[in-house]
DNA sequence: CTGAAAGCGCTAACAC
DNA sequence: GTGTTAGCGCTTTCAG
């Protein structure tokens, strides 16, 4: 009856409706036991009717939580990336918590400003995929009690909650792999030579081609944008002509494929490939695409739970650092054909994956 | 000095450290002209003193603006998803909005409870990619002012502005595609078939096989996880053996292909295949998927563009229907192979693109 | 130009 | 069990 006009309804307007308290009202909508059954219906009722709905705004303002986490992410294009946003999504959900999703483009400013922008709207926790592996744009938020949790580049001299993978071992492996196969001029391409991740990638790298003598010969460009077939020509296949690529992360690899493509070469076949991060149809190119496959679904996981732990308990935990392996996928871009007796092994001892069943011609 | 223990300082502590008024510093704080410079720049030197940072909340519950979009979508593992996504995403943060992301995963339960928990959140505007094409889950949040655009599907009896592909005329002229390759059994192959754009999409595959005298055969399944290999075999290539498929969506494509690959047949090349929507390596599959691409920047772009419009804008303006044209990409899983002349004509008069350099061998 | 007072929609303390 | 009184941190009247 007495409704603002063109308003909609607050807990004011169901309480007078009901009858009741402003603060019964709110305990009903709160799901309080100390109310009388016959008040909750009636509460219950004028809500109904009323068409009510809690301003969670006004509730946040009060109990100083919003009830919302951000998560900053350098490349929204890329699927590992998507799948580790989607994980924190679910597990925020049944926590009762929305997510804002922010994308830094990789620009460090615009990182901060993103962050910045996420804290005035009183994020209750934030999950980073840092832009750069510096801490000085970020410790303007570290005194703030909220939590935070980075993944994927690990960021020097901050002690933050933090899940990363095996990038060093996972990248040696990987190089052992194509050295197994016989390949002595492995060259590795990849970009953003400064981030935590291409570093330790590249460190692996090494370490495997200093083992077996051989000259490391890394290829990084500063920008993905400079990774053309052109400099593919003049860089990897060139003089030092290389006899098979490690290609560092998503975007390289989609890069060199392209600009192989264009070059007339066929990446995986007319010369071996093995890429860092794996495709939507990684399995089904011919040949199949063989990956070092990020455990993105457990890594969006764990960075969600390291943070919810964090809401939950108000305990003040030490930091702690999650390790998780990446896996070794082989396909077939390698070098590796499916022709070996069942019972063979595969070169450094890898177990086969029964992923392409008609992969048995040749 | 006087700053409350443990708390983040507030506009009031800031007023008191210039020793101005709440109301001045709330000036200085929204850019307001009529104050003096001289106490602008006191409570600038205050702000940054105190480390303030406004509590956007507060703000949002005065102004009744909160600052946030919400968008809704499907699957959060689909690039055409991701890109609209990312396209939304950044005009908003130009209008100094963010944009919370929430799934449905194709769910109405889902989509209606992850809708009402946003407006609860008073968000000011919502882009939904809805999950189904009725009405009756989304209309409790007509009553309410806020803007609401849609995309890829359209809802049935509302008036909501929408952004849509020519679903139907571009699936016609995919299935001609085939047809002019001389194939006479095309297979449509899907998933959903109650979605308006199965609908459409499969209305646009009988056009085409119907004027061509052909038997229209769509094989569509409720759930994507039915698609196996085992249903390919029974359904698609059994007795009524297709000699091209047309699948209809990403996922089908995605769930085809591996299908596919599973019975040691390989998709475009033992069979044609055409997809709509495509891949992040699409062009460099071998051989190159043939893919009706929808114009999914665009697609964001416009939605972003009609919410914005609508939320700056306070005029009653009629609803908005915008329909975007989808590109049919020719490589070679259709069929085509690169062995014309330069000025050959394709199929249907379509123009090659200059993707695959290196086809040129047969 | 500036400031005091009121209030956005809700919850936290206290009383009753 | 219930209602009253204060606010949360900010903006909006509306006087000066």
């Amino acid at each position: 009856m007495t409704i603002r006009k063109q308003r909609a309804p607050t807990l004011e307007d169901v309480a007078r409706e009901a009858r009741v308290s402003l603060k019964t009202a709110s305990r009903v909508l709160n799901g309080s036991e100390n109310v009388r059954k016959e008040k909750v219906t009636k509460v219950r009722a004028a809500m109904a009717r009323l068409g009510y709905r809690p301003n969670e705004l006004a509730r946040s303002l009060m109990t100083r939580k919003s009830g919302a986490i951000g998560i900053v992410v350098a490349n929204l294009a890329n699927p590992f990336v998507i799948k580790v946003i989607k994980e924190v999504q679910e597990v925020a959900r049944s926590n009762g918590y929305v997510v804002i999703i922010t994308s830094s483009e990789g620009q460090p400013e615009v990182e901060r400003s993103e962050i910045e922008s996420l804290v005035r709207r009183q994020i209750d926790g934030l999950i980073i995929a840092p832009a750069t592996t510096g801490w000085k744009h970020l410790s303007p938020i570290l005194p703030m009690h909220i939590p935070v949790v980075t993944f994927d580049q690990l960021i020097r001299g901050s002690n933050l909650d933090s899940v990363i993978i095996t990038n060093r071992q996972s990248a040696a492996e990987a190089t052992q792999h194509m050295l197994d196969h016989g390949f002595r001029r492995v060259v590795a391409i990849g970009t953003r030579p400064h981030l935590y991740t291409s570093r330790e990638r590249v460190a692996g790298y090494r370490k495997s081609m200093t083992q077996a003598n051989l000259k490391p010969r890394e290829c990084l460009v500063a920008h993905e944008s400079l990774l053309t077939a052109k400099w593919l020509e003049a860089e990897v296949l060139g003089e030092h002509a290389a006899d098979a690529i490690f290609s560092l992360n998503w975007v390289s690899t989609q890069r060199v494929l392209r600009g192989l493509r264009d070059l007339g070469i066929r990446g995986g076949q007319d010369i071996p490939l093995l890429s860092f991060d794996d495709f939507d149809l990684g399995d089904v190119l011919t040949p199949g695409l063989s990956v070092v496959q990020q455990p993105s679904d457990l890594l969006g996981r764990e960075s969600a739970r390291l943070l919810f732990e964090r809401l939950k308990g108000d305990g003040v935990q030490p930091s702690r650092r999650i390790l998780l392996p990446a896996r070794l996928v082989i396909r077939e871009s390698c070098g590796c054909r499916l022709i070996m007796e069942p019972n063979a092994t595969l070169p450094s001892g890898l177990q086969r994956l029964p992923e392409r069943g008609h992969s048995r011609r040749i």
